[in-house]
DNA sequence: TCTCCGATTAGAC
DNA sequence: CTAACGGTCTAATCGGAGA
């Protein structure tokens, strides 16, 4: 093999919040079991033994919330804060297998390996010694290139034989041809239900088709994105590895309300909760917003019902990232959107225009108003100590029609002493 | 006619 | 309580407004 092929890795977690899930109850091991999404609305994650009663990725827990009582599925509300503490610890293992790596998402991180000795031997020391230090177990894929890592990783996934390892790179030509033949376009990463019909109207349905495609109807017809890809699929590197995480650009709180909410100062008690939680991520990155923007929405499903999607954005005076001024705002606007005789089921905080904090800039007219960060800087400290939502803005929270149904909960055992079982 | 901007679309997970 | 369907984020693209 020639030595300058990139040997990227993207590790992957199987069925992550579910495996998360079987840490503390050894008893849902071998048992249908999902996590789902908030307000316990929709299934987004799936045991082997649920994916094989039929419950699909994405589907309403009431569609298939009659397998509870006929074949025993267990559902289970999700837990962030252990998912997010795992997530780390898996990170923190993987991180020292290679300086170049990049957690691209809660469950996957994405490792370079190029250059590596013996590097079968350690692809299989990753699964392991997650497998070891956390119990969650993981599927590594390795390719010359993320969206082929990634193709490798849902063979190594797919196939028993593989044994949670699969390296695209080992393969000759004819067998590359051979396994791309047989994978649907689909299961490339960045190829999505839509662009699978489109593309299926010009002839191309296998990974093998999509890599061979005639380069400029493509670019015509589907644009730089499926150009990026199918150079990737001809192992040209064209995403490169992110290594340090990016700011967010956008900042979004939202949340669907557990009950049906149809007064104005219960939307504006939900709405200050989204404003506290987006700027205090807009704190954490030491950014500050330019113009924010409040959403409202009646429930889209409810047909029978009449429908108000309104939103509204508008430039702040001065970019800022204080709760109390953004509040004051989103106040303002949920006040000129609000309308009577809507039963409302979701609203959101938008926030963009974002700019660091060392680029502010001093505004001739208006003094900068840097004493309020202090208050700012307390309220994220004592949160952090005590917990999410333990400071809060006076009326936050003083209704509670809006919070999100969770009856499936289970403990947080990582990072909550009161929920750790007595030996 | 060109450019900018907001809205829409498509995707990931 | 007897209906019930997530939340964030990015990038490309498109059409209209305004220069």
């Amino acid at each position: 093999m020639s030595p300058h092929v990139q040997q990227l890795a993207l590790v992957d977690c199987n069925n992550f919040y579910v495996s998360c899930e079987r840490l503390f109850r050894p008893d849902l091991q071998r048992q249908p079991v999902v996590v789902l999404s908030n307000n316990d609305g929709c299934v987004v994650s799936r045991s082997n033994e649920a994916k094989a009663l039929g419950v699909k990725m994405g589907q309403p827990w009431f569609e298939c919330r009659q397998l509870e009582q006929d074949d025993g599925l267990l559902a289970l509300s999700s837990n962030y804060a252990l998912y997010a503490d795992l997530s780390n610890r898996v990170m923190a293992i993987l991180s020292d297998f290679s300086p170049n790596h990049e957690a691209y998402s809660i469950d996957e991180c994405f490792v370079d390996l190029t250059g590596i000795s013996k590097l079968r031997e350690v692809s299989y020391e990753m699964r392991e010694r997650v497998g070891r230090w956390t119990g969650i177990p993981v599927c590594v894929g390795i390719g010359p290139t993320k969206t082929l890592a990634k193709l490798a990783n849902h063979v190594a996934k797919k196939h028993p034989r593989s044994k949670g390892v699969f390296n695209y790179n080992d393969l000759t030509a004819e067998q590359k041809a051979r396994l791309l033949a047989q994978l649907p376009v689909e299961e490339v990463w960045g190829v999505g239900r839509r662009l699978t019909q489109r593309l299926a109207l010009h002839g191309v349905h296998s990974v093998l088709d999509l890599r061979e495609a005639h380069i400029p109807t493509l670019r015509a017809e589907f644009g730089v994105v499926m150009e990026k890809i199918q150079r990737e699929l001809q192992e040209v590197s064209c995403i490169k590895l992110e290594e340090v995480q990016q700011d967010k650009k956008q900042i979004i709180a939202s949340r669907s309300f557990g009950n049906m909410v149809t007064e104005l100062p219960v939307l504006k008690d939900a709405l200050s909760t989204f404003v506290a939680n987006a700027c205090a991520k807009l704190r954490a990155q030491n950014s500050q917003a330019a113009v924010i923007q409040v959403f409202l929405q009646t429930n889209r499903f409810r047909k029978e019902l009449p429908q108000y999607m309104p939103s509204l954005a508008i430039p702040l005076p001065q970019p800022t990232s204080d709760t109390l001024v953004v509040n004051r705002w989103a106040d303002y606007l949920c006040e000129r959107m609000f309308k009577e005789g809507y039963q409302y089921k979701k609203a959101g905080v938008m926030l963009s225009e974002i700019s660091s904090i060392a680029y502010q800039q001093g505004d001739l007219l208006e003094p900068a108003p840097a004493a309020d960060s202090r208050l700012m800087q307390a309220l994220d400290s004592l949160n952090q100590r005590f917990g999410r939502g333990a400071v809060r803005v006076s009326t936050q929270g003083a209704y509670g029609e809006w919070q999100m149904r969770q009856g499936r909960k289970s403990p947080c055992y990582t990072t909550r002493w009161s929920d750790v079982p007595a030996v």
